[in-house]
DNA sequence: CGGTACGCCTGAAGGC
DNA sequence: TGCCTTCAGGCGTACC
């Protein structure tokens, strides 16, 4: 699933196909894939607010959202699930023909840009301006990567709840979904159960520490491709071989070798490592 | 405030 | 082989 290294990776990886480029025709094929308070319940969108005729100056992330900058227009990209963001020669596609639900040409270039999301847990949220993108992200928690590992820890300080249940609130911090959040609870040796607040400082620095270079890692090795994730070039990650927790329930913990326990947490499925991740409180054990 | 359940959606995977 | 069920999950929303 995207989470922020994937989208990273994916925005590095359109940064030399679409800065400098002018859109010169934008084919909707699906409008229930436009979002916002700048979309009507038609999902009429002037041409302009998805960047018909403005260069693309620049590309920015915050959390799991892409968003395309234009001088008078920006649009925000949500993967959801299974969204996928290709630059491709219509002559030789690289995705599968179903699912194209919004196509960009450019002007002097004969790739095209293709929002492509089977599942439409993805969508598109067209904005008015930069200003009003730096409000959309304002509201959000603070960027996982971007912003500095103290404000993480404050973050996650201000709030109470379970562990992963934070990582995964984007209120809190901005770009951790499930494979990111399971990889960096084991990597910090800490159930992803325990109370935010039975946590000592130290402790949520080297939680805050072990999620900053496991992201970093995983937007070096392009991604953890699990089912249909692709950069621009249609390429897939390879951090998925890397994984140590998520997706191995049952398998031998890769520290000790004891099996890995699974559950349900914060609605997600976990695993974790009941020996190196010791249960925080006597009672509250989460099945294995 | 925090937790939980649900709906959205498709395709892979498992059972029979 | 083929049909049916289950599951995966980000996120908004409703509700306790």
């Amino acid at each position: 699933m995207p989470e922020l290294p994937e989208v990273e990776h994916l925005r590095r990886s359109l940064l030399p196909g679409v800065i400098g480029s002018t859109v010169v025709a934008v084919e909707v094929a699906r409008r229930d894939v436009l979002r916002g308070p700048y979309v009507d319940a038609r999902a009429t969108v002037r041409p302009s607010a998805l960047l018909h005729g403005c260069p693309i100056t620049a590309l920015e992330r915050h959390g799991k959202e892409l968003a395309i900058v234009a001088e008078k227009a920006v649009l925000c990209i949500h993967l959801g699930m299974s969204g996928q963001l290709v630059l491709e020669d219509p002559s030789r596609p690289i995705l599968p023909p179903t699912h194209r639900h919004v196509t960009w040409s450019f002007r002097d270039r004969l790739d095209r840009l293709v929002f492509r999301d089977p599942r439409r847990f993805g969508g598109l949220t067209p904005l008015p301006s930069r200003e009003q993108l730096a409000g959309r992200w304002a509201d959000r928690g603070v960027d996982a990567l971007l912003a500095r590992p103290a404000e993480l820890v404050a973050a996650l300080r201000a709030r109470s709840g379970g562990i992963k249940s934070l990582l995964l609130n984007q209120s809190v911090i901005a770009g951790v979904g499930n494979i990111y959040a399971d990889e960096s609870l084991f990597s910090a040796r800490i159930h992803p159960l325990t109370p935010t607040r039975a946590l000592p400082p130290d402790r949520l620095a080297n939680l805050v520490r072990a999620l900053r270079t496991i992201l970093r890692r995983a937007i070096g090795l392009g991604g953890s491709s699990v089912r249909d994730y692709r950069d621009a070039c249609g390429a897939t990650g390879g951090f998925q071989a890397t994984h140590t927790v998520y997706g191995r329930g049952g398998a031998p913990c890769r520290a000790c070798r004891s099996p890995l326990a699974t559950g349900t947490v914060a609605g997600r499925t976990t695993v974790w490592c009941a020996a190196c991740q010791p249960i925080p409180r006597a009672d509250s054990a989460a099945d294995s």
